[in-house]
DNA sequence: CAGGATCCACGTGGATACTG
DNA sequence: CAGTATCCACGTGGATCCTG
C-alpha cells in the first residue's frame, strides 16, 4: 500500500484476498453457499454444473484453509458433507452479493 | 435467483461479473486505477510487475469494453494513453476496496 | 455420496520482437 | 510509449476410474 507500491504486488495482505476471489470460481461458490445456511457437495456441484469434481473440491478445501468455509462430515453411509460460510466467510459473501445486486443496474448503463 | 437454480450456470446477468472479477488481474486492476484519477499503461504495468504486457491490455480491453473503464489516447510522440474507471469502475473498484480494507480484519482471525 | 488419483488436452499467459 | 503478433511452455482443469 504506502504510496506507489514500492512492491510490484503481494506487497499487502490484501492481495491475497484479492487473488483468492481471483481463483475462477471461488467467488461463485462463497456467494452460492452464502445464499443457503449450509450445502452438501452434490449439492453445490448441481449448482454449478461446469465445475468438476477435482475443482470443486479443490477450491472447497483452500476457501476452508483460508478459514472462509467451514466443512462438517457426517460418518452416514453414504457420507454426508456439509459446507457453510465462517464468519468471515459470510463477510466475503457480503461484499460478493453487492455485486451480483448491482448487476441489473450495471447492465443499463448505456457506456 | 428463483428457487434452487434452475439454470445450471450462466443463469443470470451477475453471473459475467462474478466470471469478470474472477478473470486473473481484473479486480486487481481496477482497484489499483481506482485509487488514482487516471494512470498511463506504463504505470499500471510497473505496479502490477508480474503482469505481461500481452495480458494487461487484454484486460484493460475486456474492462473497457464492460464498462468499468474508460480509455483516452493523447497523439503526442511517443503516444501517451491514460486509463481511468467510468461510475460503473467506480462502483466497482468501491466494492473491492471492501476487501482491501477488511483484509487486515480477516488476518486477525484465529479460525 | 464425497472426493482422491491419474492421465492428458487445451488454453492461458510468458518471452521476444516489432510497429505506429 | 503503448501496444500487437507469434511462438510455445506450462499449468489448470476435464474425463475417467476408484475408494472409504
Amino acid at each position: 500500500m504506502s504510496e506507489q507500491g514500492k512492491q510490484p504486488e503481494g506487497y499487502c495482505s490484501a492481495d491475497k484476498y484479492l487473488t483468492l476471489i481471483s481463483t475462477k470460481w471461488t467467488a461463485h461458490i462463497v456467494w452460492l453457499v452464502g445464499q443457503h445456511h449450509e450445502m452438501r457437495f452434490g449439492q453445490i456441484k448441481k449448482q454449478l454444473a461446469l465445475v468438476s469434481s477435482k475443482v470443486l473440491s479443490e477450491r472447497l478445501k483452500l476457501l476452508n484453509q483460508e478459514g472462509f468455509v467451514w466443512r462438517r462430515q457426517e460418518e452416514t453411509v453414504p457420507l454426508s458433507v456439509y459446507y457453510g460460510l465462517t464468519p468471515k466467510g459470510e463477510e466475503l459473501s457480503d461484499i460478493i452479493d453487492t455485486i451480483v445486486k448491482k448487476s441489473d443496474d450495471w447492465d443499463q448503463y448505456k457506456d
